[in-house]
DNA sequence: CGATATTGATCAGTATGCTGACGATCAGTA
DNA sequence: TACTGATCGTCAGCATACTGATCAATATCG
């Protein structure tokens, strides 16, 4: 039988585990509540005024079922805010409260540490070419998921 | 601000993500129902029969409070079975039935097929050293997530 | 031996993620 | 314009994962 050390599977699940327990814990040692989700959410967010869900959704790769929980949670901490668009009426714009930019800049030490701790067993090249090769395995498969990267079209 | 794509946490979910839809895919165009969770549990419960929850967690690093469901599931589908140990009243000791082995045993392609598809964009070269660097990085991190990999102790 | 600490399994609660479905709305077309 | 199909957001249901707690049983140590 197969090594579990071999299969790129268990090695995916295995490293987003610690990955996100690292940046749990960073960010609770500086004083903040947020899931990786959520702050990959907010980032985008406010880097895209008014976005709606779907969108948001495809932006950062999340299935659009899961958008509506994680938006529920950042609304009901102050951080962003739901709004009706005026074009089209089954969408809601997102929109970043000064909370919630507040908050972004104060955690974003929080986070980029987080990233380095993850690859602290690795060299600088190394976490450069894991990084290189998972995007590359990635683009490969972004439409394997129900939930794949999209670009804002014009 | 920093783009999803340099940042090892967002590249981890996404291939995670991708890895486990095509797990599922492939394992459903075999006609089987079983989740890489399951698989994982119920290969290792194969190799060391007679084992506790506990020491199934250590060795595909899970949680222990997950895999009281896990477990609960394979059983309910009649793969494995939990009995009391007599050692140690407190523990459970794991089996896999006659079911589980026919069901390891033909699904096993199906499972060596999604291990090739998601890394498809990949030469053979670059995933040997994808999986090179994803051993070290979660060698190196091991025990920052609650749930460690843990070797069984003679 | 007895008090204390530890351990195995489970539970409640919360947060991703997924499938499949739904109602409301919009867009394209006959 | 009326019909048809697609889209946006949501929901119910299920399966990981985690935190923190509890209960029963075992280990340890004075």
């Amino acid at each position: 039988m197969k090594d579990n050390n071999d299969m790129p599977g268990h090695l995916a699940r295995r490293f987003q585990q610690i990955a996100v327990a690292v940046f749990l814990a960073e960010v609770e040692d500086a004083g903040f509540d947020l899931t990786p989700v959520q702050y990959a959410a907010l980032a985008t967010i406010k880097a895209n005024p008014g976005l709606d869900q779907v969108t948001l959704a495809g932006l950062i790769a999340y299935d659009r079922t899961t958008i509506t929980g994680v938006i529920d949670r950042l609304v009901q901490k102050g951080l962003a805010e739901r709004r009706a668009s005026s074009r089209d009426r089954r969408a809601r714009e997102l929109v970043i409260t000064d909370e919630g930019r507040r908050t972004l800049r104060k955690i974003t030490p929080a986070v980029e540490s987080a990233q380095r701790i993850m690859l602290r067993g690795l060299s600088a090249k190394e976490g450069e070419e894991l990084m290189r090769l998972l995007r590359k395995a990635i683009a490969a498969g972004n439409d394997l998921s129900r939930a794949p990267l999209r670009d804002i079209q014009a």
